[in-house]
DNA sequence: ACCTGAACACCGTTCAAGT
DNA sequence: ACCTGAACACCGTTCAAGT
C-alpha cells in the first residue's frame, strides 16, 4: 500500500483536528483497499503525521476503528432518514436505501459488520456503537410501526427485527461473497416486505 | 498468542501430513482465538515445525485460510445432511441446524464469511469455495423443495435462499455484535418459515 | 523429498525527547 | 500543548542451505 507523500502537517491549532483527521483518512482509505492493509503507518502517512501521533487520540488501531465505525453508522442513520415515502412504500423505500448504502460502500459495510474480538478481549461493547447501532435501526422502526398500527411495541420491533436481519444477511452475503449471485434487489425487498408485514 | 513449545517434527514420510496438519491446527486455533491473531509463526509453531515450512504447502496465509474455510463448509454440510425429519419440519431443523452451527463455532462462522478481499486482488473466486457453499446449501434447497412440491426449479432456489439470507443475517450479527440480543431461535425459525413457505 | 535458518522490509506500540 | 524519532518485539515472505 504506497501512500502519496503529503507535506508534514505544521503544528495544529488545537484540539481534535487530528483526530477527526485520522478518522477521515482512514474511511478514505477503506474505499479502496482492504481492512488488513490499514496499518497504523499508511493512516498515519495518509494523514500527514508520524505513527505515533495516533497514539495521541486513540489508546491504539482498533478503538480508531471503532471511531470510523461510530462515523459510518452515522452515516447510514444519516441516508436513511433521508428516505422518504409513507406506509408501505417508506418501509420498501428504506430497505431499498440500506441495500444502497452496502452496495456503494461494501468497504464500510464489511467494517461495520466485521467480526473482530473473540475470547482476548473481554468483548467490550463500546457504548457508543451500541447506541448508533439501534440509532441506524430507528427509521425502520418506526416505518413499521406505521403500517401496523395496532400492533405493540414488542411486535413492531420483532417485525422489524425480521426485515433489517434479512436485509443485512443479503448485504453481508454480497460484500464477503460477491461472486455469489442474488436476485435483483427490487423483487427481493418486494417479496421480502410482503411476507414480513403480510 | 503463546503457543506450547513442542517438539519439532520429524521429518515426514509423505506427501499432504503437513499440509493437513496445517489446516487442523489452524482450524482449531481459530475455536480460541480472534482471526487476526493468527499468523504464520503461531499457526506453524502450533504445528510443530518452522514458518517457513507453510510455504511448501500453501502460497501464502491467504491461500491457508481458504482451504481452512473450504473445510469449514464442508463441516457445515456434514451437519445439516445428518439432520433428519420430513416436510416442514425438516426445513425448521435445517434452519435450526445452521443456527446452532454458527452459534457453536462462532470463530468458524467468523471466517467462512469473513469479508476480505477488496480491489487489490482481482477477487479470485476460489472455484472450490463457491463448490463448497452451494454444496452446503444443497440441503436447505432439497428440504424447500420437498415441501412445495409444485413449485419451479427458480422459485424454489429463490425461496430457499430468502430462507438462508434470513438465517445468515442472524448467525453473522450475533458473531459480529454479540451484544445485540436477538429473540429465541426456536421463535425466529417458526416464524420465518411461515413468512416464507407460506 | 522435505524442512530449516538467516535475512528482508514491514508491523503496533512505548517512551524519551523536541518545539 | 502537540508532535516526532529511535527503539522494541513482532510480522509475511524469500532464498540459500541442510538432511
Amino acid at each position: 500500500m504506497t501512500v502519496e507523500n503529503r507535506r508534514a502537517r505544521s503544528p495544529r491549532g488545537s484540539g481534535d483536528d487530528l483526530r477527526d483527521a485520522l478518522v477521515t483518512a482512514t474511511a478514505k482509505l477503506l474505499e479502496t483497499h482492504d481492512l488488513n492493509a490499514l496499518s497504523v503507518r499508511t493512516v498515519t502517512s495518509a494523514t500527514g503525521v508520524s505513527p505515533t501521533a495516533l497514539y495521541l487520540h486513540f489508546t491504539d488501531l482498533p478503538e480508531l476503528l471503532r471511531a470510523v465505525k461510530a462515523r459510518f453508522f452515522g452515516d447510514l442513520r444519516d441516508q436513511l432518514t433521508a428516505v422518504g415515502g409513507t406506509g408501505r412504500d417508506r418501509v420498501k423505500a428504506l430497505a431499498l436505501a440500506y441495500l444502497a448504502y452496502a452496495r456503494e460502500y461494501e468497504g464500510r459495510y464489511a467494517v461495520m459488520f466485521h467480526a473482530h474480538r473473540r475470547t482476548d478481549a473481554p468483548s467490550t461493547p463500546a457504548a457508543e456503537l451500541v447506541e448508533l447501532g439501534w440509532a441506524a435501526f430507528e427509521p425502520l422502526i418506526a416505518a413499521v410501526g406505521a403500517v401496523l398500527p395496532d400492533a405493540s411495541v414488542d411486535e413492531i420491533r420483532e417485525t422489524s427485527l425480521e426485515l433489517w436481519l434479512a436485509l443485512h444477511g443479503r448485504a453481508q452475503l454480497s460484500v464477503a461473497m460477491p461472486w455469489f449471485e442474488l436476485p435483483d434487489e427490487g423483487r427481493y425487498v418486494d417479496r421480502l416486505v410482503r411476507q414480513v408485514l403480510g
